[in-house]
DNA sequence: GAAATCCTTTTACAAATGTTAAAAAGTTAT
DNA sequence: ATAACTTTTTAACATTTGTAAAAGGATTTC
């Protein structure tokens, strides 16, 4: 098997088992690319559909508004990510992807993904439990900003990302929280 | 065909047409029951796996935290829900949903559900679809709340759900875009 | 139709967060 | 080692939002 792409498959059978032939046929199209730190995977505005894995690496998703920068989340290794509104609805993105880090990233192109669901019922599944977990973290960050204030979300991003946090900028933590760089420096330095 | 469960099946199509054989199967399995203004159709904290529809009538996502209510969707007729965390995690749902309106309810129960998954792809091909409109539609209310202050999560709610306006009290409002009753007061008066 | 209840608005004050600017600390490149 | 650059902290002030309490409207119940 391609080297490049083991780590892709094993999280793709986390989720559900492929049959052999699915399996073989989905090698095929997997395809792998690296980017620099500070790279933009893929950007507002453009159509992107394909379905990316981070083999190594870290990312944010992040987009503008009124000058100042907002992220809603960030992917550390071993992760697959999407352009959302892309990748469901056919719209171009309405955020980018940024490398944080040097990354390895494995991806499949929508056509191939879209051909082994309609193909491969073990893949179908796969792609479902992989929505889920998409939907289920957008639900449980949704509900964070709904009823924490500042000092309650960077307490649930300690918990849920406290391991990224030395790789993550505290510029970047507060684009997360929805909070000024100045209020997190400001709750950190009550701790 | 049974006539109450019409609408869910139209709706089913909609996003993955069944195979014949998928659509007896799953008629067979759909249930219905009505509910009054103020009844909780599942509870916080308890397992809650189905497949609900509204047929017709109103209802809200809420959860309690430190004594306030918070609410982070509506539901009106012909939309599904399900307790997210229950469905897709098999844990204790993480908050409630109450019927706003007499609501009549179609449902499906989980074991139901993903045998429909495992045995036609078109129904896991629903699924997968169905959950892709969950995860998309947290991802939107999500980017709203980090980068929105009040006025600006009121006007997306009257672009969002203004049709809904005249169903929705101050109130449940306020608690959906997590501000208190009295600042959407505000908002509202300066219009 | 009066009383009770619920929902919305208003007021006054407190607390949290934003903005701007500048200083301090830390990094990187030469 | 120094200079240039980036990131983080601090300070001062403005603005937004929250809280609590009261008043005003609307609706329901008897």
């Amino acid at each position: 098997m391609n080297e490049e792409v083991g780590d892709f498959l094993k999280a793709v059978n986390n989720l559900s088992v492929l049959s052999e032939q699915a399996t073989s046929e989905l090698l095929e199209c997997v395809r792998t690319k690296k980017y620099m730190k500070g790279d933009v995977i893929h950007e507002e505005g453009k159509l992107c559909r394909n379905l990316f894995f981070i083999k190594t690496g870290l990312a944010k998703h992040f987009y503008y508004h009124k000058g100042s920068q907002f992220i809603f989340r960030f992917f550390e290794e071993d992760h697959f990510f999407i352009a959302t509104d892309s990748f469901f609805k056919n719209l171009p993105a309405d955020y980018s992807t940024l490398a944080l880090e040097d990354c390895t990233i494995n991806y499949l192109l929508y056509d191939d993904f879209e051909r082994l669901c309609n193909k491969y019922h073990s893949f179908e599944s796969f792609a479902r439990k992989f929505v889920s977990v998409v939907a289920s973290t957008a639900i449980s960050n949704l509900k964070g900003l709904l009823y924490l204030d500042a000092t309650g979300r960077y307490n649930k991003f300690l918990k849920e990302y406290g391991h990224l946090q030395q790789r993550i900028s505290l510029g970047d933590t507060a684009a997360f929280l929805g909070i000024s760089q100045v209020s997190l420096s400001r709750i950190r330095s009550k701790k």
